[in-house]
RNA sequence: GCUCCCAUCGUCUAGCGGCCCAGGACGUCGCCCUCUCACGGCGAAAACAGGGGUUCGAGUCCCCUUGGGAGCGCCA
């Protein structure tokens, strides 16, 4: 059996962190397992659903690197959830409810208040023919539940193992809405079967779904697929995250620079027993995903230690990697640049800083005029490559008597007008010679 | 309020009764590299939530307490 799997996103908001998660699990996933992944737009809910949404899912997936084989919206496949009602109606499975959104709030409030489990009581099921009738006639539409059989419904999760979900402390779910419309509960049971999904890799939050959703699948004469449920993110203050925190959108974290690859790797490998690392592409990281590495419990999510991995990961990157983009940048020099530089930088796009220290024009920050112009009489002309700084500083340490921080930091601190940089060894000769001479004497240059 | 899940270093976790005076990773700190800083390499400090049991023996099993998460929608 060939594995398919989907990712299954309400196009009402941006993706985060949190919702990267499931969306990686089955990508990577389906990567292990040469299987097929579909992109499935959940927008049932036609008040909160928009189509830019989707567009920037697509987008924002396609920026981590996804590419879903199918993509299908659930507003394009109604017609294939009418067969299923008539069968559940048939069966006995559905039935007719009068009760107003409003009705069965106070009723909510009113059990939890008693301490009662806020569950629905079935009293639409005890009404007669009659009843119903004088209902209808008073222009009264039903909506519609699913009958749930009260029993222990258990499943194997590939990463929580053995579950039990009892359905006797559940409503029977509505699945049909009074103007006829759908809620999740039905499309999502039908298009997994209609799709032939294998997997159904979510959050945690799904659980209590699954009891739901495995009875419909039997009460469909189908067999349900395998499931997963993988543990759900929190902030450091132990907040869930949710589609609220827009600083953690995908959107806003590549504004910043990070690496999709650096998202990925920390949303697949945190709250996992695996460690944490910079994984360089999707392959590599299929092949570290074990979902029975997952842990049950929530995990912190600290920001911070993704601005961490993405350093990490960005060190690593060979120049043919960031070519490209440090063309978009205007950014010239080539290999010997970004290899001199690298380790200096957190993000791809900090390159550019560098590449104005050394191209550009500074203005330098120089404590010690004297120290300064004995240091640019004696700087060598030829030869002008990596050799140079230590000619020359073996030559002002001979002249001055200076060593170590005494000699060099005031030199940085003139050539590229920072504390902290890359190599000088690497940095002098990709310089022009009148510029470091320049510099030296104070001038921007 | 009710149901379910979870509880080990600051963080993510290994551990499925003796191999654990608890292992790894991130972070932190120190050392090395370097005649500076960063990068890199090496090393150190750092945890079994509390209380009862069961057992020759408990981080590991059971119960309670406490704490955290999820669900309880005509949202998905």
């Amino acid at each position: 059996m060939s594995v398919v799997v989907r990712f299954a996103p309400s196009p009402t908001g941006f993706l985060h962190i949190g919702n990267a998660r499931p969306a990686l699990f089955n990508w990577l996933f389906a990567l292990k397992h040469q299987g097929r992944f579909i992109l499935r737009f959940d927008d049932t809910d036609r008040e909160r659903s928009t189509v830019e949404f989707a567009a920037a899912i697509s987008e924002d997936l396609a920026w981590l690197g996804i590419r879903p084989d199918v993509v299908v919206r659930q507003s394009d496949r109604l017609a294939h959830y009418d067969a299923a009602v008539a069968t559940l109606k048939a069966t006995g499975r559905l039935y007719p409810c009068y009760e107003t959104a409003d009705e069965l709030d106070r009723r909510r409030k009113r059990q939890i208040a008693r301490g009662l489990p806020p569950i629905y009581d079935r009293t639409a099921l005890k009404l007669s023919d009659a009843e119903r009738a004088t209902l209808e006639a008073q222009g009264r539409r039903p909506h519609w539940r699913f009958k749930l059989d009260q029993v222990d419904v258990t499943f194997q999760d590939l990463v929580r193992g053995e579950v039990h979900v009892h359905a006797d402390s559940l409503s029977d779910p509505v699945l049909v809405r009074e103007d006829g419309t759908y809620l999740y509960t039905l499309p999502s049971v039908i298009d997994d079967m209609a799709l032939g999904i294998t997997h159904v890799i979510r959050g945690e939050d799904h659980v209590v779904n699954t009891g739901v959703q495995i009875q419909l699948f039997k009460a469909l004469d189908a067999t349900p697929p395998v499931f997963a449920h993988h543990n759900l993110l929190t902030t450091v203050g132990g907040e869930g995250l949710s589609k609220r925190t827009g600083a953690l959108s995908l959107r806003s974290l590549r504004d910043s620079g990070i690496e999709p690859m650096a998202v990925a790797s920390l949303a697949v490998l945190i709250g996992t027993s695996d460690r944490v690392e910079p994984i360089a592409d999707m392959a590599t990281l299929a092949a570290h995903v074990d979902l029975a590495h997952v842990s049950r419990a929530p995990a912190k999510f600290d920001p911070a230690d993704l601005a961490t991995l993405n350093a990490k990961l960005v060190h690593q990157l060979p120049y043919e990697a960031v070519r490209e983009r440090l063309d978009a940048l205007g950014i010239g020099g080539g290999q010997s640049f970004w290899n001199a530089i690298k380790g200096n930088v957190s993000t791809v796009a900090e390159a550019s800083t560098w590449w104005r220290i050394i191209f550009d024009t500074v203005t330098p920050t120089v404590e010690d005029p004297d120290f300064a112009t004995t240091a640019a009489s004696v700087l060598p002309r030829t030869p002008w490559d990596e050799t140079t700084w230590t000619t020359w500083t073996e030559t002002l340490t001979a002249a001055t008597g200076r060593k170590g921080k005494a000699l060099f930091l005031p030199l940085r601190r003139a050539i590229t007008g920072r504390d902290h940089g890359p190599e000088m060894r690497l940095l002098l000769p990709m310089m022009d010679r009148e510029r470091v001479v320049a510099r030296l004497k104070g001038e921007a240059a």
